[in-house]
DNA sequence: CAGCATCCAATTAGATACTG
DNA sequence: CAGTATCTAATTGGATGCTG
């Protein structure tokens, strides 16, 4: 009857399940540095310190927790060059670089219709004062 | 010269500035229940009740939390029947199918991969448990 | 340079009770 | 049904100091 070894999906992955695994990549993909660092590392490997000026805003402390989640889910991999001061590099594994394509068009868009955004914003504000009965009513 | 009654961006947008407001709705999209509501709404409208069905594990308040945002940005809009009991329902606007597609390729892709993910995680802890100076070292 | 460790502030999220 | 309001628990995130 095979290998009942460990839990693995064939097929049946959904994500929309909480206790499927899956949910827990999505959550991992699913987050606004993680999009940004594998948008960066889609040009080529990176240090970190070039990592850190790339993603504007980001501390150390993140950058680090999202590159360490990162490599253990397989999606970049960490090589340390052991020179002095130290060297290490950050780049999308295979199985990185698919789903790096997919966030890097979530990232296009947000720049491309950032406008219609806040229009809307804008129009949702303006509706939400009003309901404030103004003094004028 | 022009309007210059609000910021906004002609072309120059990018996330990978702190400032830029296109960060903004980057984090809104780069939510794992934004991703879930959104791809739940690719197959049409739904009332609040059928989404938080579907979104096995979200809570009423992170539902409404997220609809409100999304409402707010332009990817949702919400209609309310006024019957007894009421009828809400929720779809995704013209602006909202285009980067629903986005995230469900996000999603797909996390259900396809998993496997692999979990691969690499149980390669790096078994790893990382080696490093942790084995009794036998 | 590329971190780790720690402390603390802030934000987020869950549970619960109530309403038109 | 589809919420709102509130309180609390948990998680996240930032700042700072130190290290190979």
């Amino acid at each position: 009857m095979g290998t009942t070894d460990n839990l693995r999906f064939h097929g049946g992955a959904d994500a929309y399940l909480a206790a499927c695994p899956s949910r827990q990549i999505l959550d991992v993909l699913a987050n606004k540095w993680t999009m940004l660092v594998m948008g960066a590392l889609a040009g080529g490997p990176l240090r970190f310190g070039e990592l850190r000026r790339r993603l504007e805003g980001i501390t150390q402390k993140m950058l680090t927790q999202t590159l360490r989640t990162l490599e253990r889910d397989g999606l970049v991999t960490r090589t340390v060059y052991p020179t002095i001061p130290p060297k290490v590099q950050y780049a999308a594994t295979g199985l990185g670089e698919n789903v790096t394509e997919l966030m890097r068009a979530i990232r296009v868009w947000s720049e491309e219709n950032i406008n219609a955004v806040l229009d809307a914003r804008d129009v949702y504000d303006a509706r939400a004062a009003e309901e404030v009965q103004p003094v004028t009513a």
